[in-house]
RNA sequence: GAGGGCAUAGCUCAGUCGGUAGAGCAACAGUUUGUGGCACUGUGGGUCGUGGGUUCGAGCCCCAUUGUUCUCCCCA
């Protein structure tokens, strides 16, 4: 008789039920990213689900907003309120305003904030650079759908009060690692945000008509679309904006510079670069009319940077002749990124369907599945300025899909490789096996008794689908001559094992399963 | 926020032209054996997501609704 429930037994929509078998290998991989958190001295945090609503509002610009699940406040939510502020509620602002005040607290959308949160609350006890990891779930309200969840894992690290450019050539390289471990092929793509910015400024004082609210983000959202949609629509999109022709023109030559790859032949240098910028000198009628030089871009603190980070890795050994198999590490000045803090370098894994194709002979569609960059001054918004801060994050979620869209978790021993269970052939044997089991348990081998005397089939096909290593028999026969036969399930090699003292029985019970 | 697909047994799905429902697997029971995965026999289980409409008649056509999934947007 089917038992239907009117209730919807689902979980929520984007919200998700793991079983055993994928908390095992959820597990495996956050024990590498943590194990390289902590090779690099970042030291664990964790922060609570809820925090207050005005902490994230306004951090993740207005798209994100939107995405905030709030919670609604305990008793009356409305005992507050005066009744005309909920009566307007016909503009999304006046809504999400409303929103707000009904709910405190909200559920937090990623770990920086929460982390920028506790810095500022606890910069006093903190010994400055902060270098700290957090692996939390954080949830979205976005609508879910293949590699997009409504709740999902962060694995996150970053360094709050240090400046030095080290650290991101740091967390380029730990990107680099993990994934050169999980054998996951990625390129992981580096920009510095000032590039953009110091073009959209320049662009401005040629383009009068660009209106002057027009900032970073948007611009950072039109020229993202770039690979997506193509340069033609992007350009006139931006001219549509009101951007000078031939400014856009230029900074499509910009970002059509080739990627610059670390680890083969430098297709773009430093020195290149800077020709790229110094052979405006015969154009004279794109000479700037204030200080945002365009020919003085290699005094600009961005350009700076940018060689330093350079200068890291060719130290690391990055430009060695394939340090990795698995990761490509490349300059791409097109990458903008959408997250309103970053304002340094920016960086973003994404799969490479290249190596994929050669290495595992499919093709993976997925969104990124690791960004990250550099944030000064992001505990300023909490009143504590000036504390530069970096970090990156590893999206768990998405690594687990292209893991098992790539078949990675095969041959990965993600369960313990010596579980035994005790067979039940009868009362007598079974008093004999409880026995047992907790002398091997002591020594650390995972162990369970068969409940109920059924029929063996029963019992062996149990076994197997809970992938146990090994089965003890003890029944009457066994028991009147004082022994136990121990059966590896894989192989179905079988032996006898003497009971007669227990340092016996431990002793070959041991040879046999490590001999299998 | 915009736009598609799908919804039939526990699971995966068939179901032709509109004529009252099928398979495989799983489950359960049995046969043989104190050492399995095989085989054989049998059994149970469906208001076809929900509500309307068209029709003599709807799993099938139409509308609505809910769930689910995917794409765009944005992101991890």
């Amino acid at each position: 008789m089917a038992i239907k429930s009117i209730l919807n037994l689902n979980p929520p929509s984007g919200f998700r039920d793991f079983n055993a078998d994928t908390i095992h290998k959820r597990n495996f991989i956050i024990n590498i990213i943590k194990n390289q958190f902590e090779l690099c001295g970042f030291e664990p945090l964790e922060t609570p689900a809820l925090e207050y609503t005005d902490i994230l509002t306004g951090k993740y610009g207005p798209e994100g907003d939107k995405l905030i699940f709030r919670v609604l406040d305990s008793g009356n939510p409305f005992e507050h309120l005066k009744p005309e502020s909920w009566q307007d509620i016909s503009t999304p602002e006046s809504l999400l305003s409303l929103k707000n005040r009904l709910a405190e607290k909200s559920l937090r959308y990623d770990l920086t904030i929460p982390l920028a949160r506790y810095v500022a609350h606890n910069i006093n006890k903190l010994v400055l650079p902060f270098k700290r990891y957090q692996i939390q779930p954080v949830w979205r309200g976005d609508s879910p759908q293949k590699g997009r969840y409504r709740e999902f894992m962060q694995c996150d690290a970053d360094i709050i009060g240090s400046a030095s450019l080290h650290h991101d050539a740091e967390l380029v390289l730990l990107y680099a690692n993990v994934f050169e471990i999980l054998k996951i092929p990625v390129t992981i793509k580096i920009n510095h945000r000032g590039f953009l910015e110091y073009f959209l400024n320049y662009c401005k004082t040629q383009s009068p008509n660009v209106e002057a609210h027009f900032n970073l983000t948007k611009f950072c959202n039109v020229i993202d679309k770039a690979d997506k949609i193509g340069w033609q629509k992007v350009s006139q999109e931006l001219v549509a904006l009101g951007f000078d022709s031939s400014m856009v023109a230029r900074l499509e030559a910009f970002m059509n510079l080739p990627q610059y790859h670390f680890l083969q032949n430098i297709i773009i240098s430093i020195d290149t670069l800077k020709q790229f910028f110094g052979d405006e000198t015969d154009s004279s009628h794109l000479e700037p009319t204030d200080n945002h030089s365009y020919h003085n871009i290699v005094n600009q603190s961005f350009y700076t940077d940018f060689s330093e980070l350079h200068n890291y890795f060719n130290l690391s050994g990055l430009s060695a002749k394939k340090p990795f198999e698995y990761c490509k590490i490349v300059w791409d000045f097109g990458l903008a990124r959408g997250l309103n803090y970053y304002s340094g370098i920016v960086m973003e894994v994404v799969v490479d369907n290249e190596v994929c194709k050669t290495k595992y002979d499919t093709q993976i569609k997925m969104g990124s599945i690791g960004g990250g960059g550099r944030y000064d001054n992001l505990t300023a918004m909490f009143g504590v300025p000036n504390l530069n801060g970096i970090g990156i994050s590893f999206g768990l979620d998405r690594i687990y899909d292209v893991m098992d869209a790539l078949k990675l978790f095969e041959n990965i021993p993600t369960k313990h490789q010596s579980k035994v269970i005790f067979f039940n052939l009868g009362e007598v044997g079974f008093n004999k096996s409880f026995e047992l089991v907790h002398v091997l348990r002591k020594l650390g081998y995972p162990c369970e008794l068969f409940p109920t005397q059924q029929k063996l089939d029963k019992q062996f096909k149990y076994a197997e689908s809970l992938e146990y290593h090994f089965a003890c028999f003890i029944g009457e026969n066994e028991i009147s001559k004082n022994e136990m036969i121990i059966k590896n399930l894989r192989t179905r090699e079988q032996q006898i094992i003497s009971l007669e003292t227990q340092a016996n029985f431990v002793e070959a019970f041991k040879h046999f399963i490590n001999k299998n």
